[in-house]
DNA sequence: CTGTTAGCGCGTTCAG
DNA sequence: CTGAACGCGCTAACAG
């Protein structure tokens, strides 16, 4: 293994269209407009030119693009929890398409805290990306972008107070779906976990969830509803307080993670499911289906919902004046072997 | 739900340095000093400037700093698979550190593919990017960066031929000790699956199952090697062939993602674990931990991989002349449930 | 302490 | 078809 000094960095300038131009004779304007493809030159040039780029190694400088341009090619997402496999799907799905329009995606986490997604429009603002793409926490962030002209689509949920681009889920359906479920199975004491926020994907699935229990002609019991701020410490104590003062028979975790969670304190407890208690979650992840028994679950097209999310936004940017779009994506219940018949 | 067209996003144009100057009775020099804090100005003249950049919702344009300063705030980082939850805890990592000291991370995932990992140094060359931080598939990318004079480091694997810092695992000793804890529970055909790359990480850990063996006065069988490469469609065939015809009855997978495919298979046969064959992994996510039994494994301190990887560039930044720094951090063997007595 | 000048690298006029 | 000139927004050097 070497442990020669490197070279000295500084010395190294990375070469510019001025220094191709030179090398090939011709004035930098000329060899831009060989590179870029763009306005007239002659076939000998251009091949002169190019040759020269090629050996030279030359790589345009993005910034002095974007600054003349006005804009980057540097599409921002902003999204609650990296290390959540659903918001990494949701980016997966948006890297797609936007690569394949010639787009680089740049992302960002924000920890569900609206300071960190303002920062994060910012970062965004500053760099002069042309749209952003986000899961939002507030309304700052949203206000902040259009008011500087910049496109916005939120994803999975909605919550801006100016008009903008959105793709959703139906949460009400996918909740209620699981509730009528758990109903049909005989449970009358299911409790619903959910995020304590002002989400629409939160009171969708709230909302979901009630409109199941009276399909199913069952009672409200306001204690069987527990929602969870989003950084809050003690997540599993909650869950065992709700088990243990309030017995429910089943359990609709209405994300991923607070289905994680359930699933923990249960094996904890030695709590058999379904023989003990049921479980639905909310977001399919890979891990729900290698438990045993595998969850059942209320699946989210999540690539897609990313996918859609990025074609809106390229949709805004060829045409700023647009109305906004909102679109709704289908969750679908995948039942698996953790609910089963109530015991009482 | 507005329909109301948007404003007409092209009539927005951001607010300048030069704007705030004009509205404070400033030049823009005094502006950009006032701003960025370097350089004298007078209190007053601070005040106003600070009152009119803040009402007007002032953004510095990064790509004029960028191009004025030579070099953007925005740290590159090439990742094999971004959708692997080592890689993302790798990046969270790296993130960590490089937010504390005023970095932006920007990722970008390369499929494992040579081609794709230098078009991704070729995007960071394009932006400037002062370092670049990878797990690298090939030399190329890292020798452009290099030669252009952008700091590199590699982490989790070294590839480089051109000097450069990494932060790697020490992969020999953690595949001897997987291999040494198989051998002492009494098995003696265990079986290595790993991938077929030219990869330090894939080498060292191959050589410390061979040394683990021999440590165990184990004879080598060929039969029981097996290496894959990195886009096989065939993966659990292959795993089931290796069953079928050779009979091992411990498997040691060399990562994550081959030890998902084993336990699938595993499970999809109705072998139990580990009465039947017994399982060893390597990088511990989380449905290990969840799964029954769950998985014995290699443990490595990815989020701590990323940190030093990212401590490493920033030290870098600061003194380009430095000696190549190789860390190596150590892995853990982490004993569950899926490894147990030979069965015979 | 402040303003003027100049230039980072590129692309877009506009003459030739 | 080509080159000269200019400006995108910001900051460093230099006078004042």
């Amino acid at each position: 293994m070497s442990t020669a000094p490197l070279e000295h960095d500084s010395l190294v300038a990375p070469v510019t269209l001025a220094d191709i131009a030179r090398e090939a004779g011709t004035s930098p304007s000329t060899a831009s407009r060989a590179l870029s493809g763009r306005g007239y030159v002659s076939e000998a040039a251009r091949d002169r030119l190019l040759a020269v780029a090629d050996r030279l190694g030359y790589v345009p400088n993005a910034s002095a693009r974007t600054l003349k341009h006005r804009r980057s090619r540097v599409v921002g997402v902003v999204l609650s929890d990296l290390d959540n496999q659903f918001y990494a799907r949701l980016a997966a799905g948006i890297e797609q398409v936007l690569r394949e329009a010639n787009y680089q995606m740049m992302v960002l986490g924000d920890n569900s805290e609206p300071a960190e997604e303002v920062e994060g429009a910012r970062t965004f603002l500053a760099m002069r990306a042309p749209g952003v793409i986000m899961t939002p926490v507030g309304s700052g962030a949203t206000e902040l972008l259009r008011s500087q002209g910049t496109a916005v689509v939120e994803v999975d949920r909605r919550l801006a107070s100016v008009p903008c681009d959105a793709v959703l889920i139906d949460n009400e359906r996918g909740a209620r779906e699981a509730t009528m479920h758990l109903a049909g199975l005989g449970h009358t004491r299911i409790a619903l976990l959910g995020v304590e926020t002002d989400w629409t994907s939160d009171a969708g699935r709230l909302q979901g969830y009630r409109t199941g229990l009276r399909n199913a002609r069952l009672p409200l019991d306001e204690n069987l509803v527990v929602r969870i701020p989003p950084h809050a410490p003690d997540i599993e104590p909650r869950i065992e307080a709700l088990i243990d003062d309030h017995a429910p028979t089943a359990i609709f975790a209405a994300n991923n993670l607070l289905a994680e969670h359930v699933w923990q304190v249960l094996r904890r407890r030695g709590l058999r499911i379904p023989h003990d208690i049921s479980l639905v979650g909310f977001d399919d992840v890979p891990w729900m289906a290698m438990v045993d028994p595998p969850i059942t679950v209320v699946e989210q097209p999540t690539l897609e919902l990313g996918r859609r999310a990025a074609r809106l936004l390229l949709r805004r940017l060829g045409g700023p004046a647009l109305a906004p779009a909102v679109e709704i994506l289908q969750p679908r219940l995948v039942v698996r072997g953790s609910t089963g018949p109530a015991s009482l």
